[in-house]
DNA sequence: CGATACCAAGCAAGCGCTTGGTTTGTAAAT
DNA sequence: ATTTACAAACCAAGCGCTTGCTTGGTATCG
């Protein structure tokens, strides 16, 4: 299963909007928006604009702009949790798993999901909190997987701190780098990756 | 010169405002509703009705709504310049500095000004561009600060990465811990500062 | 023919900010 | 000691605009 396989696979199955469907298009220049000028500043008329149609005719789709936000989220988390699934999958042993986790969310982050995942990180506190906690328990899964991997590290002494402070501290971290790190410039991806195991003291 | 005496330094020299002031205690309400709901869902009534004011008497001590979010961000990182100055002054050696540094950070971070932290880092966008530049030449002393004591550390072997990626990486991790950790909790600050060292694979 | 997708128009509420006038604090002048 | 002067701090009212969302009707298409 590669990328492109789990993507579809989750559209199958009516967990993620297709790219090209009205609503797939919609929640990825809603996206673009609320990340380029924060969920408070753009408008509905914004949103409309952007996939040319009047704003009334964006209440046929979503019931309310809310659930545009809440829509963003909750289809990236899905997307996410399976790549990251496949990610440790296929990578064996726990430092290879680690580096296999953080190159995965380095790519949500700075990756075809960017936009989406600065919205999650960003325009959290624009969620009503009963929506918040939906999406919440929908990030457990993702975040089990780091922490069965950091508990081995742990314990094999391969990393020296907590695994849910490292898991944590690691989520800053990496969160952190769509404010500064741009893909396609001088640090590859790769790179980066190697930079953030190092930092780790962990090497190879 | 210990945390209180670098405050009223600070206001003496009309740096920062006296927190019995009347702008004192506005920046420092404007800063809790701007990290609780956001500075676009506050609105000028919220930050008036804080300080016990009509919502027009606002703009006699500021001219526009964003310069209330400037005036916080700018005197946080004026303080905060200050603070972390003094800890790298006070400590000896670089691990120690670095310590230092990490445990002011965490402490600005979630003390005192946690609230005004928050707004820095999630209302950033919320700033206009002309101010955000202002903003972020403040900001060059204060990291000037990290690079010199991380680029020490990384000739010496003590951190493997390069030193502007571990402070960026370190940025990201240490704004995060205002997510989840809490203040007089299970774990303290000073722990918290000790599984941050760990994390980079540094002890003692 | 019925559902789906859309448009044109606009409503009620809330927004940042302005205005004109009043109170309050302070300090010099009498 | 009282008066005068004046600026700083504040209030009451509301203006003009934008917001999310609704409504009633019209294409489009299997």
């Amino acid at each position: 299963m590669n990328q492109d396989d789990i993507l579809h696979a989750l559209i199958a199955d009516n967990l993620v909007s297709a790219p090209d469907s009205a609503r797939g298009r919609l929640l990825k220049e809603a996206a673009r928006l609320f990340r380029d000028k924060g969920y408070e500043r753009t408008t509905v008329r914004d949103l409309a604009a952007a996939v040319g149609i009047q704003s009334g005719s964006l209440f046929h789709h979503f019931r309310t702009k809310e659930a545009i936000l809440k829509a963003v989220m909750v289809e990236t988390i899905r997307l996410n949790t399976a790549l990251m699934q496949a990610a440790v999958d296929q990578a064996d042993g726990d430092r290879a798993k680690l580096r296999a986790l953080i190159y995965a969310e380095l790519e949500s982050i700075n990756g075809q999901t960017s936009e989406a995942m600065s919205v999650l990180v960003f325009e959290w506190r624009s969620l009503s909190p009963e929506a918040q906690e939906e999406v919440l328990a929908l990030r457990d899964i993702y975040e089990q997987l780091w922490l069965d991997v950091l508990s081995r590290l742990y314990e094999t002494g391969d990393v020296a701190a907590e695994p849910f402070v490292v898991r944590r501290l690691l989520t800053g971290a990496l969160s952190w780098t769509v404010t500064w790190y741009r893909p396609g410039g001088e640090m590859g991806m790769s790179e980066l990756t190697d930079q953030v195991m190092r930092s780790l003291g962990l090497t190879g």
